[in-house]
DNA sequence: CTGATAAGTTAGCAC
DNA sequence: GTGCTAACTTATCAG
C-alpha cells in the first residue's frame, strides 16, 4: 500500500511518535499532537542529500506563526512547501476537531446542569405552592368561622353573654377539624 | 498513490458514484450509501479474466446477510474476499456513524425540549405562587379587620346598634368577593 | 461478528 | 488563511 512509485530507500516518516496516546488539549491550544500515525496517510519526505531542514515537529509546526513558517520554507521544493503547509493545515484541523468535540460535550453538560437546576426550582415552587394552599384553606376556614360568629352576634343581638360564648366553642371545634391552628379567637383574649 | 505494485491496467473502481451527495438514513438502515469517494482510499479490484462477479453495489452489499454475502464470495481470491468484507464493514460503519450522529442530535434536542418544558412549568408555578400570595395577604387583611370588629363587639358590649349592623353587611359583601378588596370596609356603600 | 463511539481526516462554509 | 462542523474512516471496546 501507499506505494510512492516503488522506492523504498532513504525515506523519512514524519510523525513517527507514539500510537494511540490520545490527549485532550485546552481548546484551540493543540499541544502534544502526537498520535495515531496512520500508515497509509503518513506524510513522508525524501531525504535530500545535504538536507538541512530540521524536520519540524507537529507541536512546533502547529504553534508556528505564518511568518515563522515562511522561514522554515526557505530552500524547499515547491512540492515540499505544499506538503508542509498541508501537514500544518491537517494538524490545525485535528485541533479544531478536538475543540469541537469538547465544546459539544460541554454544551451537553451545561444543558443537563440547567435542566437539573430548573427541576429543583420546580420542586421548590411546588412545595411553596402546596404549603401556601394549605395556609390559604386554613385561613379561609378561620375567616368563615369568625364570620359566622360575627353574624350570630350582630344579627341576633339578644343577649351577647351566653350565646356568644357557645358560638365560640362551636367555632373552635370546627376550626380544629380543618387544620391544626387554634381557634379564630385565640388572639382575642 | 495507492499503488498496487505499479500496475495501471484493468482496474475497476468500486463506489464510483456521486460525490458529496449526503443523505440521512433511517437509523441503522443505511439506504443510499453512495457518497464521498476518497480517491486515496477507494477500494479497487483487479478485473480478472472471465470475471463474473456482478460488482455488488454499496446498497446491496450492506443490506446483504452473511449467508448471501458468502454466495457472492464464490470464486474470488482470498484477497478479494477480504477486500469485499472490509468494504462491507466500512459501509456498515458509515451507517453506524450516521446513527450515532442522529442519536446525538436527537438527545440534544430532547434535552432542550425538556428544559423548555421545565421553564414553562417554573413560570406557571411562579405565577400561581404570586397570585396565591396576593390572595393570602388580602385574606389576612380581611381576617384581621374582622377580628378587630369581633373584638370590639365582644369585649365592649356597649350598644350593638347601628355600627355593628353596618359592619356585618360589609363583611358579608366582602366575603362574596374573594380578594379584590384590600379592606373589608372598602365596599361600604 | 455487530453495533457504538472517540479520535482523526476531509470537504465545505463563513469570515 | 483560520476556525468550525458534518460526514466519513479507523481503532477500539462491549456484548
Amino acid at each position: 500500500m501507499n506505494g510512492g512509485g516503488g522506492h523504498e530507500e532513504s525515506v523519512t516518516y514524519l510523525r513517527p511518535q507514539s500510537v494511540s496516546s490520545v490527549r485532550f488539549w485546552p481548546v484551540v491550544c493543540m499541544q502534544g499532537m502526537t498520535t495515531h500515525f496512520k500508515t497509509s496517510k503518513a506524510l513522508k519526505v525524501k531525504k535530500e542529500v545535504g538536507e538541512n531542514a530540521p524536520a519540524v515537529s507537529d507541536d512546533e509546526l502547529v504553534a508556528m506563526s505564518v511568518r515563522e513558517l515562511n522561514q522554515h520554507l526557505r530552500g524547499l521544493t515547491k512540492d515540499d512547501v505544499a506538503k508542509l503547509k498541508q501537514r500544518r493545515r491537517t494538524l490545525k484541523n485535528r485541533g479544531y476537531a478536538a475543540s469541537c468535540r469538547i465544546k459539544r460535550v460541554t454544551q451537553k453538560e451545561e444543558l443537563e446542569r440547567q435542566k437539573t437546576e430548573l427541576q429543583h426550582e420546580v420542586d421548590k415552587l411546588a412545595r411553596e405552592n402546596a404549603s401556601m394552599r394549605l395556609e390559604l384553606d386554613a385561613l379561609r376556614a378561620k375567616y368563615e368561622a369568625l364570620q359566622c360568629f360575627a353574624r350570630s352576634v350582630t344579627r341576633g343581638p339578644l343577649s351577647p353573654g351566653k350565646v356568644a360564648t357557645t358560638s365560640v366553642i362551636t367555632i373552635v371545634k370546627s376550626a380544629n377539624r380543618n387544620n391544626s391552628s387554634p381557634s379564630p379567637f385565640s388572639t382575642l383574649s
